[in-house]
RNA sequence: GGGGCGUUAGCUCAGUGGUAGAGCAUUCGGCUUUUAACCGACUGGUCGAAGGUUCAAAUCCUUCACGCCCCA
C-alpha cells in the first residue's frame, strides 16, 4: 500500500483488500486468459426479440466479459448485469448449474468485479434477455467500492477528478465522448473528401506565434534553451501552404496561459486549415456547409438546442460587421465617430473597460465589441471586418484599409469560429509584425513576437489563401449541449489534489 | 482578482447552538425468475483544515484549501 492512497483506506477496502488476499492463495489472481466471444448490445440486438421458447430450442452459447454493476442474491439463484463497452447484459447463477463451489464464490463477489462467463440465451419472466451461466469467473478484483447505484457519482468534482468513475458510472458521461470522437470523425471525413491533407506541426516552439495570447514557457534541458508551448499552429500551417501544400489542416492541442473557467482550458483542440485561392467568403459557406452536415449526421437534425435555445444550421448564419455590431448594441454610440479613438477611449471608459495608452481605435472597438456585443449575439452570426490592428496575420480590406477580411463566428453568445483571407504581403506583414514586438516590449503580453522565418517563408510567396480556426471544444459543447467545457474534456485541467 | 453557493459514512443526502442521522453499499443470516429485488440483524464518522466565541459548535465568527456558478 502506498502512502498516497493511505489516506482514504475504510472498511470496505480493506474488506476487498482480504477477498484479494485470498484469492492470490487460490493461485493467479489477475488472469488474462479469458475471451469472450459476444459484446451485449450485439446480444440485445440480434436476440432482443426472439421468444424464449425460440432461444432455449436454438441453445446459443455465449461468452461474455464485463463489470459487475448489479448483483442480486436469491439463496441458490443470482441474476446479476455485466457492462462491456457496449451496455449491458443479465446473466442468471444457479448454484446447481455451476461447477462444484463456483457459487460459493460468487456469492464472496463484490460489484465492480470484473467477471467473464459462459452460458446460452433465454428469457426472464418479465422478457429479459439473460444469460444461463454455465461457467462465471473472477477476473480482476476490484478494491474500490463503486457509488451508490441509483444516483451514481453526482460530485462535480469527482466526476472531473476520477473520470474513469464518471464514466463507469453515468451513461451520459460516455456517451458525450463517443459524440466528441464522432464529431471529430466527421470533421476529418469531411475535409479529407475535399482533398486537404492532415498534418502535424510542433506543440514546442522558439518562437510561439499565431495568435495574440500569452504564451506558456518550458525549457530545454540538453539544449539549454527556453521553449514555448504553441498557442497556435497557424504560422507552421502557412509555411506548409508555401511549401505547395494548398490544402491542409490540424486538429490538435493549443496551449494558452489564461485563466480558466466554463469556457476556457489552459490546453484546448483546435481545428486550423488553410485553402489555397480562396478567401474569407469561401470560408464562411464553408463553415456553413460544415456545421450543417455535423447537426445533420450527429443529431439527425440541422437544428441543434442548447441550454434550451434553438440554434437552425440549415439557414444561412446572420451577418454583421463589427462597426454595425457596435451600433446595434450601442444605440448611443455616434456613428460618425466609430473610429475616432478619443471617442471610443471615453466609451469604453464609460462601460468599465480599462483603456490603454497604446490601444488604437481598432483594439478600443475590439473591446468596446466583446464587452457589449458578444454576448448577445445568441443565434449563429458572422461578425466581419476586424480592425487591422488586432488582425496581424489578416489581409487588408481591398476598399477600406483599416479593417480585414476577417469574421468570427458566434453561437450561444460564444466565439466558436475564426477566419480570414490571409495576409500574404511579405512587407506588410513584417511591418505588422514590428508593431507587435514594440507592443510586446511596451508590455502587451498578448502581442506577438517577430518571426524572422515567417517572413522568409512569406518571400518565397503564399499563394491567396484562405484560413481559418474552430474551437473543438466548444463545438462540441454545442453538439452535446453541455454546459462547460470541463464536461466535455475527460481530463479537465484542475488544481491538483491533496493525498496527505 | 471580486461576489455568491457548497464541502457531514464508500456513494446519494438530511441535520441552523444541547447525546451525529437515513437510504444504498459492506458484514452476518434467510430466500431458485430479480429489475433501485425482498426480509431480519449489525457495522461504518477527525462533520474539508486551523483558530476563535460559548457551560456546550456539524450548526455562530475568522482565516485557509478545494470545487461549482456569476463577474472582471
Amino acid at each position: 500500500m502506498s502512502d498516497d492512497n493511505k489516506q482514504d483506506e475504510n472498511t470496505l477496502i480493506a474488506e476487498r483488500r482480504r477477498k484479494l488476499a485470498a484469492l492470490r492463495e487460490h493461485g493467479n489472481a489477475f488472469p488474462n486468459d479469458f475471451r469472450r466471444n459476444s459484446l451485449a448490445d450485439e446480444l440485445q440486438q440480434s436476440y432482443g426479440k426472439h421468444e424464449d421458447e425460440h432461444l432455449r430450442e436454438e441453445d446459443v452459447q455465449v461468452k461474455v466479459s464485463g463489470r459487475m454493476m448489479v448483483k442480486r442474491v436469491m439463496g441458490k439463484a443470482s441474476f446479476i448485469k455485466l457492462q462491456d463497452r457496449t451496455g449491458q447484459i443479465q446473466l442468471r447463477l444457479e448454484r446447481d448449474r455451476l461447477p462444484e463451489g463456483v457459487y460459493q464464490s460468487f456469492k464472496k463477489w463484490d460489484i465492480g468485479d470484473i467477471v467473464g462467463a459462459t452460458g446460452s440465451l433465454f428469457k426472464t419472466q418479465t422478457g429479459e434477455l439473460t444469460i444461463m451461466a454455465t461457467e462465471v469467473r473472477l477476473l480482476t478484483k476490484s478494491l474500490r467500492p463503486l457509488p451508490e447505484k441509483f444516483h451514481g457519482l453526482q460530485d462535480q468534482e469527482t466526476r472531473y477528478r476520477r473520470r474513469y468513475v464518471d464514466l463507469i458510472m453515468n451513461e451520459e458521461s460516455r456517451s458525450v465522448f463517443r459524440k466528441r470522437s464522432e464529431i471529430i470523425a466527421y470533421i476529418r471525413s469531411f475535409l479529407d473528401s475535399q482533398d486537404y491533407l492532415e498534418v502535424e506541426t510542433p506543440m514546442m516552439q522558439t518562437t510561439p506565434g499565431g495568435a495574440l495570447a500569452r504564451p506558456f514557457k518550458t525549457h530545454h534541458n540538453a539544449l539549454d534553451m527556453d521553449l514555448f508551448l504553441r498557442v497556435a499552429p497557424e504560422l507552421n500551417l502557412k509555411r506548409l501552404t508555401v511549401g505547395g501544400f494548398e490544402r491542409v489542416y490540424e486538429i490538435n492541442r493549443n496551449f494558452r496561459n489564461e485563466g480558466v473557467s466554463t469556457r476556457h482550458n489552459p490546453e484546448f483542440t483546435m481545428l486550423e486549415l488553410y485553402r489555397a485561392y480562396a478567401d474569407y467568403e469561401d470560408l464562411i459557406v464553408m463553415v456553413e456547409a460544415l456545421l450543417k452536415g455535423l447537426s445533420q449526421s450527429l443529431l439527425g437534425d440541422p437544428v441543434v438546442t442548447y441550454q434550451g435555445e434553438s440554434y437552425d444550421f440549415s439557414k444561412p448564419f446572420d451577418r454583421l460587421t463589427v462597426e454595425d455590431a457596435i451600433l446595434k448594441f450601442n444605440p448611443k454610440i455616434d456613428r460618425t465617430k466609430i473610429r475616432d479613438r478619443d471617442y471610443l477611449a471615453r466609451v469604453a471608459t464609460e462601460l468599465g473597460v480599462k483603456v490603454d495608452d497604446s490601444s488604437g481605435s481598432g483594439k478600443l472597438q475590439i473591446e468596446i465589441f466583446d464587452q457589449t456585443g458578444e454576448a448577445e449575439l445568441r443565434q449563429p452570426t458572422f461578425v466581419t471586418q476586424y480592425p487591422t490592428e488586432v488582425s496581424p496575420l489578416s489581409r487588408r480590406n481591398d476598399h477600406d484599409p483599416f479593417v480585414t477580411d476577417r469574421f468570427e463566428l458566434f453561437i450561444g453568445g460564444r466565439e466558436i469560429a475564426n477566419g480570414f483571407s490571409e495576409l500574404n504581403d511579405p512587407e506588410d506583414q513584417e511591418e505588422r509584425f514590428r508593431e507587435q514586438a514594440a507592443n510586446k516590449a511596451a508590455g502587451d503580453d498578448e502581442a506577438m513576437f517577430f518571426d524572422a522565418d515567417y517572413i522568409r517563408a512569406l518571400e518565397y510567396g503564399l499563394p491567396p489563401t484562405a484560413g481559418l480556426g474552430v474551437g473543438i471544444d466548444r463545438l462540441v459543447m454545442l453538439i452535446t449541449n453541455s454546459p462547460s467545457i470541463r464536461d466535455v474534456l475527460l481530463f479537465p485541467h484542475m488544481r491538483p489534489e491533496i493525498f496527505e
